[in-house]
DNA sequence: TTACAATGACTTATATGTAAAACATTTTCT
DNA sequence: AGAAAATGTTTTACATATAAGTCATTGTAA
């Protein structure tokens, strides 16, 4: 059962949410596309499709990337091919690292 | 009132939401960091990153980022003061841009 | 090998993100 | 200027993502 909880956003992040969302507006209007057209496209709320505008943090990541795809941004600056392309390598790369990790014992009169 | 929706994701979104999770699972594996570890310091449960670091695309956007850069990602390949210059010069160019876009009626004898 | 720790795979209760609707405001076009 | 449309803003009910817990499984270190 969740626990009520305030989520605090680093700096870094809340500025990656922001740019996402002023690229996605940008690049809608360039394309003259209606908001409420994008979000019925997008299979989403118009209010849904604003607050993902304003950069805010508390959106599903699948929607956000849908919506950018949808306008033509590039994720990781990579095309289709090569986003499955990298995602492959990078499994394969997982693969040969451990597969848990074990908390090194604190050095008994290290630090403190 | 949300009406129940199956939401799909495009090939696209999936990938890239599968690559954040492979590259978050394995720099924390790289620095020898604890799933339980990484999930405590993030404010998040150890379900919820497992749940990222499998691809889940129905995860906030805000708590993914975090994780990222938590364990050294650079979204879009930039630093902080790099992504916040960044967000300032797309916001300017968002205000060169119309505030509203009206949809072109359709030719009244063109298409169908 | 054995013990122990980390992770995978569930379940459940609750906090909250979302869709929908209505209204106010702003912008664009004629 | 006016009209029409797009966007901003708020509210409400509900679908669902999340935290927490448990148990099974796997991996690691001694």
């Amino acid at each position: 059962m969740p626990k009520s909880i305030k989520r605090t956003y680093s700096h870094y992040t809340q500025d990656a949410c922001s740019l996402l969302g002023v690229l996605i507006r940008s690049k809608r209007i360039e394309r003259k596309q209606t908001a409420q057209d994008l979000a019925e496209r997008a299979g989403i709320s118009r209010s849904l499709l604003q607050r993902i505008e304003e950069g805010n943090p508390k959106c599903e990541i699948g929607v956000v990337f849908e919506l950018a795809r949808m306008v033509g941004i590039r994720l990781f600056d990579l095309d289709e091919s090569n986003l499955e392309l990298h995602l492959q390598v990078h499994k394969e790369k997982l693969t040969l690292l451990p597969k848990t990790v074990h908390r090194k014992k604190r050095s008994v009169r290290g630090g403190f």
